[in-house]
DNA sequence: ACGCCGTGGTGGAACGTTCCAGGCATCTAA
DNA sequence: TTAGATGCCTGGAACGTTCCACCACGGCGT
């Protein structure tokens, strides 16, 4: 007639199966498993020893429910089949989990049929789990309305600066200048902004803005930004197809707002005999893993994912244990052009 | 002095505010909200009135709580980094999301020093959030060990098959089978099966089996599978400098267990000189979205992810609403070839 | 001897739902 | 007319924690 047995069976022991075994009530079995101090040694002692017969383990659902806080930890992606995302949230989901927290990933990017405020409709729905904190790997829509839904969960932006919360990122505008000065310096004027986003991301935004900064420092006329695809990365990258040879008949470079669109481009190129570098110049941004290999080699602005994702975890833990305080802080990362041989000098003409 | 100002500022409405406001019991609230029948449509119409004014939302937690259940759906995925992960992901978290589930990833690969149980404690971390299903996108370790911790969970497996539970993949054997025999068709003898897990997953399993039953088929030994790489994509694709010259110095063509193995291998290849396909032909398994581009061109076998995402979900949703019912349901899917660039005939010798 | 304090421990209340046994009309069949 | 069924609604109990006010007790300073 051992203990373990006396219990209903299918069901979980709780906190006052254990109490009972070890004799005390219920609020100390409740001490000990949190680890709280006011219990002797020896009463500790024979509660871990009850908690272990039984094999007790806390419901989390009912702690959840009493302190209406989970240990979860949202994260806005763009897009997980963007490399740059899935790079990122792996090891943001390493970093939570060693911490003990579970991570719960949102595509930001919808079906294709979305609307401006999408963001905030997927913020809503990863909200109504009570994330503990939430990350944003990707951000557009209205700042205030979704401020507000928040509610006061604390918010780290990674790889994006939003004033309202903390944040750790490269300058976006710092990159896309170095970028585009990069092409400028190899004797390029004809250069072309290009995003794959019709949304406009708040990052993508910074970087457009660092190209034109570039640009009209170099006294050369901005180009209008070309917007190639519907507005997602799957629909452009998986069916580079759309006329985008007319856009860059004047250029002889693009600078895009990311990797994978550079890839589209690059492939784009390929398949319309367009030669890379010799007839078109292309540079990337994030230096996504992709683009260091030796068949795509791209020219891009590297971002450190490994210190972002740490940076952003440490300080989104930081707030939930009230370790850090005060006004968002924003930690700011140094872009870093990383040359390959997707550019060159334009040809001579 | 509006309803909604009268209650406690801060505090959220509750079911017994939209009671009272209605005049009605909290279980008549109950009912309305989960739209259960025996509420007359006069009643249904002034509870939802007190609901729209007070913006009352049902606490999540208390109903996770006392149902001990949640609208969580479990993913455990080998590596998000990995694009045919990021890809399922991607499709799995929208699917669900349509269905009013939220998603939770679980790399199931480590960071490098996990044990053979290391699967275990995740699908463990991940089951302490009681999510309502789980869907396994890669699995190894002890299966009735983690079937016992699921303990009655419902769980489906993509891109693979385990017996216990429901599955919807293609034959990977048959897929192994199709690529080898691929090979043997072109004329190629010395064919190397390439893996680089060393912690063997189920479907890469079969996909070995697949390969050997080629081979023997067409009266040819089977190599010694190659374990290039210390067990994780990530290490193998990033520092791809490992010596594999010399274990392949006596093959024509390498049958790898997943694209990014393949791109991995192709990487290699490039870097020491060997040419793909003349004096190596890569082939791959899944076909995903890179191995499409011109620069990659990686002949290789194609899986459905349309296809096994969206059965997935529905089989688990199935599972879940009682629809489904009864004995592991297999949903078999057939493999492709899908020939492109780096595969050809061997040299002469 | 007495009040005070710190240490270790207790038990009730609260959290916001769902579940269920029942209550009260009103309707139906005998 | 009446027993039983049906439709609509109610209120208590339960879920497993955390939080907090409080209590017992021994040591200490005065």
């Amino acid at each position: 007639m051992k203990a373990t047995q006396s219990r209903a069976p299918g069901r979980n022991p709780t906190i006052f199966d254990v109490a009972a075994l070890a004799g005390v009530s219920k609020s100390t079995v409740s001490n000990v498993v949190r680890g709280n101090d006011g219990v002797s040694a020896a009463t500790r002692a024979r509660v871990e020893r009850a908690i272990e017969i039984l094999g007790y383990r806390p419901n989390v659902l009912a702690r959840q429910f009493v302190s209406q806080r989970t240990t979860i930890l949202g994260v806005l992606v763009g897009d997980l089949d963007n490399p740059f995302y899935g790079d990122l949230a792996k090891r943001l989901e390493r970093l939570a989990f060693r911490s003990g927290y579970t991570t719960m990933f949102c595509n930001i990017e919808g079906a294709g049929d979305e609307e401006a405020d999408f963001a905030a409709s997927r913020v809503e729905a990863l909200l109504e789990q009570r994330p503990a904190g939430v990350v944003f790997l990707a951000f557009f829509g209205r700042s205030p309305d979704i401020a507000a839904a928040l509610g006061g969960v604390p918010v780290v932006f990674a790889g994006l600066r939003e004033d309202w919360g903390d944040s750790v990122a490269v300058s976006n505008s710092a990159g896309g200048k170095l970028a585009t000065e990069h092409l400028l310096d190899l004797g390029h004027r004809r250069i072309a902004y290009l995003t794959t986003h019709s949304l406009e991301r708040r990052a993508h935004v910074a970087r457009h803005r660092g190209y034109q900064a570039a640009m009209r420092g170099a006294g050369v006329d901005p180009a209008p930004p070309i917007h190639w695809g519907p507005g997602s990365e799957e629909a452009t990258v998986k069916g580079a197809d759309l006329s985008l040879l007319d856009q860059l008949r004047d250029t002889t470079a693009v600078f895009c707002s990311n990797d994978i669109g550079a890839i589209a481009v690059l492939e784009y190129a390929d398949r319309h005999g367009l030669r890379v570098p010799e007839d078109l110049s292309v540079v990337g941004f994030d230096d996504v893993h992709l683009a260091s290999l030796a068949r795509i080699s791209l020219t891009t602005i590297r971002q450190p994912f490994d210190d972002i994702a740490r940076i952003a975890v440490d300080t989104l833990l930081g707030r939930l244990s009230g370790t850090l305080e005060g006004p968002p802080r924003h930690t700011q990362l140094a872009p870093a052009l990383v040359v390959r041989s997707s550019t060159a000098a334009p040809a001579a003409t």
